[in-house]
RNA sequence: GCCCCCGUUGUGUAGUGGCCUAGCACGCCGCCCUCUCAAGGCGGUAGCGCCGGUUCGAAUCCGGUCGGGGGUACCA
């Protein structure tokens, strides 16, 4: 529970490694929530001290996305603050101090083993741990002088203590480890670079990180940080530990986590599909949270006034696609015509649907047009597909070839002749006289089912199957264009 | 192996002892609407892992069991 005395500091800490996991934008969503909830503040800071891991590609991934997303950082990466620099890669004296005042304060010991050495000596012993065994705690000066003379380079483990440690997860409540279960564990390299285990810690205790949430990944590795954040305390570097919660994983197909394999892992991915920014985080929301039990559309102010992280459901939860482009459609039909045009304009600049910049005829042409797709498009680029035969100039304009080989057949091309011959005379090139015109000479002279009627016209107009109602789109294209691709489509 | 977490329809969830013959949403199926596709409307499908216990009463509490997941790095 936060006690309101606390103030509320949360911290994003992704590491630049790889292309940015749905998973990490809701752990980012959820302390983003949590924070703005308590009037809070976010601290961002890069955890990039794998040099062999991290890119810049990745760094500007995450970035890229935090921004599209809309989650605001108060102090860190870009915006600076009290405790730069924020980029752990920069912080090496902070994380060395660290590690001298450890060791002075004996939390820490130099460990020469390799893991072939620790193995066997499990395997020798029969034991049940995995863990390291603790060899190197009490070593004697000759045992130091040998390893040092066969060249060894020691790693820095820290003094896990005896006893038993248990903390109230904000998400799932009492958690005990007894600590003989938590083996003393590695801070630094042998090269003298600090590990995650030591930099999230410090940065954390030093940052005064109030609220940590974040995945259950890291559920096990908790003790090892409390002990730590004690040791911090003795030392002059933490004054107070933060609370933990720990978000239920997000799992793909089956019963694994989704894996940077699975492609509806990327965050990103979401962006370029013409996925809504609102309705990608709503469905994250939804990754353990519910708003309420019977709602599940909302606003990012609505979840910032409702969540509660003691709400957070502790069950890993599957990734639903299917259901993620369902909740992306309601956002995307809550939008008016106006701003929808707004958001689909680059894709429709990317794919040449609309000139860049803009000519004012295609504003116009789409102005008119938004509103015949604005509610038979769950994202995007789908608008790139409806839309695409309207702006094509006549030269390039193609048919479906699937689509024309089913309903352009023999029947097919007699029905879009006699449009042509209904339209072509047509007083009046409007919807509704096209409409009426179509009707009659189709389905009232040739007794046409309705169906069967306009299926070929709607491909030999606009290329496809599926597309923005007919008579409408006619309108559109214009009594020029409309005829000739009719007149086109009618002859084999 | 050891440690930890989790367990409500296919999926996400609501549910904190009686309002639950378990609600909502997605999916799926059917119908209506209909110029296609959507949207919209209506209806249907399917669930408290299991066994004990506590209680007048349990999805809700307790114990056990089974199942799933994760951790067990000089990754984060």
């Amino acid at each position: 529970m936060t006690d309101p005395a606390t103030r509320v500091r949360v911290r994003f800490c992704p590491s630049p490694t790889g292309s940015p996991h749905v998973g990490l934008a809701r752990t980012a969503l959820f302390n983003w929530a949590f924070a703005r909830h308590h009037g809070g503040t976010i601290v961002f800071r890069m955890e990039d001290t794998d040099k062999e891991r991290s890119t810049q590609e990745s760094y500007d991934g995450i970035l890229d996305l935090w921004r599209w997303l809309g989650l605001t950082w108060d102090e860190g990466i870009e915006v600076g603050g009290p405790h730069r620099p924020y980029k752990q890669s920069e912080r090496g004296e902070i994380y060395a101090d660290a590690l001298a005042r450890l060791r002075d304060s004996s939390h820490t010991y130099e460990c020469f083993c390799t893991n072939e050495e620790v193995d066997a000596r499990r395997k020798a012993s029969g034991s049940k741990m995995m863990g390291y065994d603790g060899f190197c705690r009490e070593l004697s000066a000759e045992q130091r002088a040998a390893f040092e003379a066969d060249g060894r380079r020691p790693i820095v483990r820290f003094r896990m203590p005896d006893g038993s440690i248990t903390w109230d997860d904000l998400v799932r409540g009492d958690i005990t480890f007894e600590t003989e279960n938590v083996p003393d564990y590695a801070l630094c390299r042998a090269n003298g670079d600090p590990l995650y285990t030591l930099v999230n810690p410090v940065d954390d205790a030093l940052m005064e990180i109030s609220h940590v949430l974040r995945g259950e990944d890291l559920l096990s590795s908790t003790p090892r940080q409390l002990a730590l954040f004690e040791a911090l305390k003795e030392v002059g570097i933490a004054t107070a530990t933060p609370s933990y919660g720990h978000l239920p994983y997000v799992m793909g197909q089956g019963n694994k986590k989704l894996s940077k394999r699975d492609p509806e892992a990327h965050a990103l991915a979401y962006r370029d599909q013409g996925f809504l920014p609102e309705g990608l985080l709503n469905y994250l929301a939804l990754l353990g949270w519910a708003i309420s039990g019977d709602r599940d559309i909302f606003s990012l102010e609505e979840m910032v006034e409702a969540f509660d992280i003691g709400d957070v459901n502790p069950n890993p939860a599957r990734f639903d696609l299917k259901k993620a482009e369902a909740i992306n459609a309601s956002h995307l039909h809550l939008l008016s015509v106006e701003d929808l045009t707004h958001r689909a304009l680059p894709f429709l600049k990317a794919a040449g649907v609309v000139g860049d910049p803009v000519p004012d005829a295609d504003a116009q042409l789409l102005e008119l047009a938004m509103p015949l797709v604005a509610e038979r498009i769950n994202k995007l680029t789908e608008a790139v597909d409806m839309l695409g035969f309207l702006f094509v100039d006549e030269a390039s304009f193609t048919l479906d070839e699937a689509d024309a080989a089913k309903l352009l057949d023999e029947a097919g091309r007699q029905t879009v002749s006699a449009a042509y011959d209904a339209l072509s005379t047509l007083p009046t090139w409007s919807t509704q006289a096209i409409d009426e015109a179509l009707r009659v000479k189709l389905v009232e002279e040739l007794g046409l089912k309705p169906r069967v009627a306009f299926g070929p016209v709607r491909v030999a107009v606009t290329g496809r199957r599926v597309s923005p109602p007919l008579f409408e789109s006619l309108e559109l294209l214009g009594r020029e264009r409309g005829l000739a691709r009719l007149q086109a489509a009618a002859t084999p």
